[in-house]
DNA sequence: AATATTTGACGTACTTTTACGTCGAATTTA
DNA sequence: TAAATTCGACGTAAAAGTACGTCAAATATT
C-alpha cells in the first residue's frame, strides 16, 4: 500500500527531486534544451525534433509544466510552452548546490 | 504498447537521464548527501536517517547503484555502499553543461 | 549453545510513468 | 465552401516505481 511517503521529507528536498524527476527522461531534456535554444515553442515545433509520437510530446510537456519548469501560455488554439525563467534560477541553485556538495566529497576518500 | 523508446535518444543525452533520474526522489537524494558526507555507509546507518523502511531503502540503493552513481562492495554479510568517483564527475559535468544551457537563455527573452 | 539482531532476497500491492490511438473542434489550404 | 491539417483532451495498456512484510542465513549477544 504504496502511500505519498515523499511528503516526510523536507520541502527542499522535495522540490529539488521534482526538479530531477522533471529532467529524468532524455525528451525532457530535449525539450528543455530546444526551448532555451529557440523562443518558438507549439507542441508540434517540439515534437517534430523528437522520436516520438506529438501526444507522447504533449505528455512530457504537461510533466515538465507540472514541475514547474516550464509555462504554458495558451494563445488562441495553441498552447504556446517556454521557459519559466524563476524556476529555471531555482534548478540553477539546485544543481549548484549538489556540485558543492560533490566537491566535497572529493577530497575524502571513497570505502 | 510502451515499448523502451528511451533508445532512440542519443547516448549522452541517455545518460543524463539515468543520472537525474537517479535523484528524482528526495530519499535518494538524501543518501547521496549522506554517502557523501560520511564514509560509513551500510543499509542500517542509511535507512536509520530516512523516514522509510530498511527495505524500502534498500531498493532506492538498488536504483542509485542501477545509475551507478553508487557502488556497493560485499564486505562479508553486509554491503558497503558508498560513491563512485567517476560517474559523480560525470554528473558534475552534466550538471555544469544544463547551467550552461540555462545560462545562454537567461540572456534571451521568452515568449 | 541459545537467543536476538541484522542483512539481502523475494514477493506483493498499489501508483505512476510512458507511449500511443482516437476524437471532435478549430484552423488553414485548396 | 470543402478537404486537409493541427491541436488539446481523453482513454488505454504495458511497464516501471514505491513501499513494505516476510524469510532464511549470517552475525552478534547473552
Amino acid at each position: 500500500m504504496p502511500s505519498a511517503k515523499v511528503e516526510l521529507f523536507e520541502t527542499d528536498l522535495q522540490e529539488s527531486a521534482v526538479f530531477f524527476k522533471a529532467l529524468g527522461h532524455p525528451a525532457r531534456l530535449m525539450i528543455l534544451q530546444f526551448l532555451a535554444e529557440t523562443n518558438s515553442c507549439f507542441t508540434g515545433d517540439i515534437s517534430s525534433i523528437l522520436p516520438l509520437g506529438r501526444t507522447t510530446v504533449n505528455q512530457h510537456l504537461d510533466e515538465l509544466k507540472k514541475s514547474g519548469l516550464v509555462q504554458g501560455h495558451i494563445s488562441g488554439i495553441k498552447t504556446n510552452y517556454c521557459l519559466n525563467p524563476d524556476k529555471i534560477d531555482d534548478l540553477k541553485s539546485v544543481m549548484e548546490n549538489i556540485i558543492g556538495v560533490i566537491n566535497n566529497f572529493k577530497n575524502s576518500n571513497c570505502c
